[in-house]
DNA sequence: CATGAATGAGAGTTCATTCAT
DNA sequence: GATGAATGAACTCTCATTCAT
């Protein structure tokens, strides 16, 4: 019987891992599978016989090992995480200089956004639809962006950055400015050259922040 | 019997326009309903029946004007185009300052976000779904980008804003951080206190043009 | 929600035969219902519902199967097929007198055309609607009337038919009059003796194709 | 509130000429209007809008004058009546040499069918749908074969033709043989050159009833 | 665990016909 | 008489989900 997606009555437990390796290989080639079809499809046009046509596996055994789409699709989302994490720059990088820091951190998440366009587009999507899916998204966000807030108030306590901006609405709005531009180049196509625009999105946030210029403490 | 979908050829362009006074109300009934509907379900949940229910009128009335839900979206996105709009910010207030007027730019798209923000969020949900909605919306906001980058290049010419910026990508990206934060706030319920949010917005536009400081001209 | 039709793109080229014996059955079972509800109610009139209803599957099950009502008419005309053929009368027969031949094949055409009759009426109906079917009937028919063709020449050659006659549209023109007249008596219920209408026609083919007289070569 | 056609309840008195000049334009237009949609769209899919449309009227002026598609369709069939008539050829030609009476009777139906051949198609398909035009077309049909038939009686009773041939089912073989000629060259597109069309047809009716030789009296 | 056919609620869409203006 | 918007019954088709094998 047909059910109308997004009535979401209660959490399901997350279905267990699979524990044969047959169970695996199945479970693997429908994540796989899912992400082609999403790629390919879009996220509403994705059909769960899709994906296990895809697969070349029964439509049945597609709840053997998830619910829904939305659960599916979380999966393939979890896979690409790695990839879109910008961890420790300082400290893989070796510098301190904030200029320096802010390239790196631009040109690292743009490049991977880049790489990941397709699928960048899917979560935008996905985003507008699940609710779940949205809120997972935006603590992940707020997460990113308060590393941020902590740089401009350690730069801002030494004097080197404008002491008057707000240092979470500042991270908050330079972050989100970056990830805008990303979806209109990468997604909308908006013919933009890449160095042309990491050098100016560097350049709005060394201004933004006034890294160039001499401060007294707040 | 129902006839087969795609058996008639030509696609007719848009429906003409009610040629009596009825025909006009009914049509300004549909479209109101469609606002409130889409507003309580969202776009994919709303069903032509709901709205046509909200009119009033009977179902098979929808299609005397519409063809498709696609097609009064757009037709309630057009009627709340006018709020969006900032035109002639500098003739109106009769100011030149940049810090004003981009002080009033900010301020009024904000206020009239949020005046709109369950509509906003829509259009973000049918830019995902609808690539012609997408499209049109692109351009309206290359549009108001091509604005920001004139108003750019003329404060860079009289040596008022940092010369270094590519004044396109620049509007382009301080514009699209505003509207970023538009929808953080407004629609994700980002907890930011409005004129803090303002403010700290200007003052990045500020900062991102270096306004307050003396450049030698380009 | 329902899709727009033609949304899906390639033209899905006939389902794939039923892989379960159950599936078998169930086709079988549609197949068999269909001509219940065709022969009963007519082409136009007939529901896919109605078939469904009569075979005792579920309104979906249909779509398993066929993509239309075109299509599982053909599959109907297609299991018919057999009883309309005559192949091989000479060979069947052991005679060689065209006279008796050509009494043969009138005699099991109009009586195979009064056994399915409903049918035989259906098919003149669907063919003045569905373009496609009406092509495969007329291939079908051409193919008839080149076996037919044949056998004229064959005799013109041996100096036993006419010799002035076109063998290709005599044919043609002869198998239609056969045709026709089955139509005319077993559909439209003209009321002529089978008796009467088999010597008749056996009688024009035989004046027509001169067969009693003595023929020069050509 | 739509009504399914075909449950044809009671013959309904059909409407009275129309009185004033503007009356008269306006049925007229119809009647054209629906020949030129009925011969482009086919009977099935022509719709009653399509027709007023066609006809510059409103959609509801349609039932001034008409009560269904059936009925404009009998209009339409009636306006072309003339045309399809081949009277009194003896009379007319003066002749009375079968040979060349039977040339001229389907030298003209052929040439008649091929000039109006999309509405001959028409009235096939007409025929399959609507019962009272079929019947309506079977009368015609049977006079015109009773015409025929009296001739090959006077034929063999003159001793010159077969006397052992049912006069009316041969009468009505040859004309119905014709008739499905017509219908494969020129509504299916059968390529047969006329001229070769008309004498092989003639050389089976001559042939057919014997023309050519001497008969016994019956 | 895998299979794949069966299910069926429910949305979209059409268009002949009516009737107030 | 003419107009043209409104009506609404009826039908098709989809696809997530189940479950017997």
């Amino acid at each position: 019987m047909a059910k109308k997606a997004g009535s979401r009555a209660a959490v399901e437990a997350a279905r267990p891992a699979p524990r044969s390796p047959r169970g695996l290989r199945t479970r693997t080639a429908l994540v796989e599978a899912a992400r082609t079809v999403f790629e390919r499809d879009g996220y509403l046009e994705a059909r769960i016989t899709d994906i296990t046509k895809e697969a070349g596996v029964a439509a049945g055994s597609f709840y053997t090992y998830f619910d829904s789409k939305e659960e599916i699709f979380e999966a393939v989302a979890a896979a690409v995480q790695e990839d879109m994490l910008h961890p420790r720059l300082r400290e893989r990088l070796g510098e301190d200089d904030p200029l320096v820091l802010i390239d790196a951190a631009n040109r690292e998440y743009l490049l991977s956004y880049k790489r990941n366009a397709r699928l960048m587009a899917l979560f935008e999507q996905v985003a507008q639809i699940d609710d779940e899916f949205r809120e997972v998204r935006r603590k992940r966000g707020a997460a990113f962006v308060r590393r941020n807030a902590k740089m401009i108030r350690r730069l801002q306590d030494a004097g080197r950055a404008d002491p008057e901006l707000d240092p979470l609405i500042a991270a908050h709005a330079l972050s989100g400015m970056v990830g805008r531009m990303a979806y209109s180049v990468f997604v909308l196509n908006e013919r933009i050259p890449f160095e042309r625009l990491v050098t100016t999105l560097n350049q709005i946030w060394a201004n933004a922040l006034e890294l160039d210029r001499q401060h007294t403490s707040r």
